[in-house]
RNA sequence: GGUCCCAUCGUCUAGAGGCCUAGGACGACAGGUUCUCAUCCUGUAAACACCGAUUCGAAUUCGGUUGGGAUCACCA
């Protein structure tokens, strides 16, 4: 059997992080079996359809590495795979259905319907309107199109079991159940239907998705079987959560893949700290490759806890990441970051490229995200527009290093060190506050990289004009 | 509300009856290195939700309670 699994996201919005989560475990799983990964759009509810939204999910997976081996964009045996050019495909389906027995049609409206349903709740019964539902006994010929739906049927008293590769089997009572529809009146089916033929027809052999579709399983395993079809094995993952364990919704920033990217996130980072939820290393390894992830992940050893978001531990990894990034590499990375992120600063480190360059290694080790770069380090390309300490009380001593600086004719950072300790010593000043005042007075900040290579970095005369500006 | 899922330090987790006076990682705190920050090194605090049952023995099995989550649409 070849492995082929996919991910099913609905173009209705930015790309989420749990797409991405879902993605990785399919994409490690097909890549360890040699299987194959899809993707597959889901664009059947036309009133949520999001112009560009299919493009940022492949622009999500190309910079995550985790590019699929059908798609829309991409083809393949099974095309096409956008729901919305199928629909003869469910609408065949659905009609085979009603033929069997096992799906009707049915005229009542949504409203109404809802009103029975609260009826139902009011008298604090189960919100399953299954009896007035099968009251209608329509023939299609009598209807005129757009004005019905099929629906299900789903058996009375049954109980119907879910194997669920992370939780095991999972038993619902078919009678609370309502009959669903499969196919709307827009001619669209709904997800129930679409899922399951185009599973089955796609050949998909393991499904990973979201918890929230546990209670629609049962659904799904009844369709299977009305058609005959061995259904797939399912794993279900449990939802990732805030920080304070609240589903993380669409409108928390960092559901969106674009923030992580903003914030100057690595996706390799991302993935492996995106691995760690609800998975742990045989070996419990923190940090690890995609390579590495695809030779040991399996399906069976997802947790079914659902985790909360640790940023902290994420930054934690990212750092880890950029430490151990080749220094070209970084290069390019954070050249790129600015691009994106920073056009004004991106041209001004440009215009010193050398500088940049040699800025790197200073600062590698001390930033955790790409956006900590530019305000740690736009200091080398911009004189500083203001001070975290006051200056005014320090300028005799400036005039000291001054003179000593000039006196420096091999201009490098151990030198330039041992003048100012020279300064330092001979106004007896203590060594740790004369430092934060020279480190204020180039970099502006209390905080910044390594002075002495800063100084040497930025070059003699640069320097000696940034403290005599500061003197007046 | 009905149904379903879940439950170990703040967070991610190890633990599949005695190896647990519960281990690791992030974070926190303290110390060392150091002209800042960061890196690096040392150390400290920090958890089996609760109640029953089974057993010689339970974090580990069972039942209940509580808590969190999901779901009950012509959305996916």
């Amino acid at each position: 059997m070849i492995v082929r699994t996919r991910i099913a996201p609905s173009p209705t919005g930015f790309p989420h992080i749990g797409t991405v989560y879902q993605a990785l475990f399919d994409w490690a799983y097909a890549h360890r079996h040699q299987g194959q990964f899809i993707v597959r759009i889901e664009d059947t509810d036309q009133s949520r359809f999001v112009v560009g939204a299919e493009d940022k999910i492949y622009a999500a997976l190309d910079w995550f590495g985790l590019g699929e081996d059908e798609s829309p964009r991409k083809n393949g045996a099974f095309s096409p795979y956008k729901q919305s050019e199928r629909l003869d495909i469910y609408k065949k389906y659905a009609e085979e259905l009603v033929e069997k027995g096992y799906a009707y049609y049915c005229t009542k409206k949504p409203e109404e319907l809802e009103i029975l349903r609260q009826q139902k709740r009011v008298r604090k019964l189960p919100p399953v309107i299954n009896e007035e539902l099968r009251m209608q006994k329509h023939k299609k010929d009598s209807l005129s199109p757009g004005s019905y739906v099929i629906r299900m049927r789903i058996p009375d008293n049954e109980r119907i079991i879910v194997n669920d590769g992370v939780r095991g089997e999972i038993v619902f009572d078919s009678n609370l159940i309502d009959d669903q529809v499969i196919l709307k009146s827009d001619g669209f089916p709904t997800y129930h239907l679409a899922v399951v033929v185009d599973d089955y027809l796609m050949k998909i052999t393991h499904i990973l998705r979201g918890e929230e579709w546990i209670n629609s399983t049962p659904k799904h395993i009844l369709l299977y079987r009305f058609f005959g079809w061995e259904p797939p094995l399912f794993f279900h993952t449990s939802l990732l959560r805030n920080p304070d364990k609240t589903k993380m919704s669409k409108r928390h920033a960092h559901a969106s893949v674009d923030w992580y990217k903003e914030q100057g996130y690595l996706p390799d980072a991302i993935l492996n700290y995106l691995a760690h939820m609800a998975w742990r290393h045989p070996k419990e390894t923190e940090i690890f490759s995609l390579d590495e992830f695809v030779q040991v992940f399996d399906f069976a050893d997802m947790k079914a806890v659902g985790p909360a978001f640790d940023l902290k531990k994420l930054e934690w990894m990212n750092g880890e990441y950029l430490r151990a990034t080749e220094i070209n590499n970084l290069k390019l990375i954070i050249e790129n970051y600015l691009k994106e992120y920073g056009k004004d600063s991106y041209e001004l480190a440009k215009s010193k490229q050398n500088l940049f360059n040699a800025s790197l290694p200073l600062i590698q080790e001390r930033i955790k995200k790409l956006s900590e770069y530019w305000p740690m380090c736009s200091f080398f390309f911009t004189r500083p527009s203001s001070y975290e300490l006051s200056m005014e009380s320090y300028i005799s001593s400036l005039k000291k290093t001054i003179e000593g600086l000039q006196n420096v004719s091999d201009w490098n950072a151990q030198v330039i060190g041992e003048s100012m300790q020279k300064t330092c010593e001979s106004l007896a000043a203590k060594k740790s506050d004369y430092f934060m005042m020279m480190r204020v007075a180039i970099t502006g900040h209390k905080i910044s990289p390594p002075l002495n290579e800063s100084m040497e970095l930025l070059g003699k005369d640069e320097v000696i004009d940034r403290l005599r500006l500061i003197c007046g």
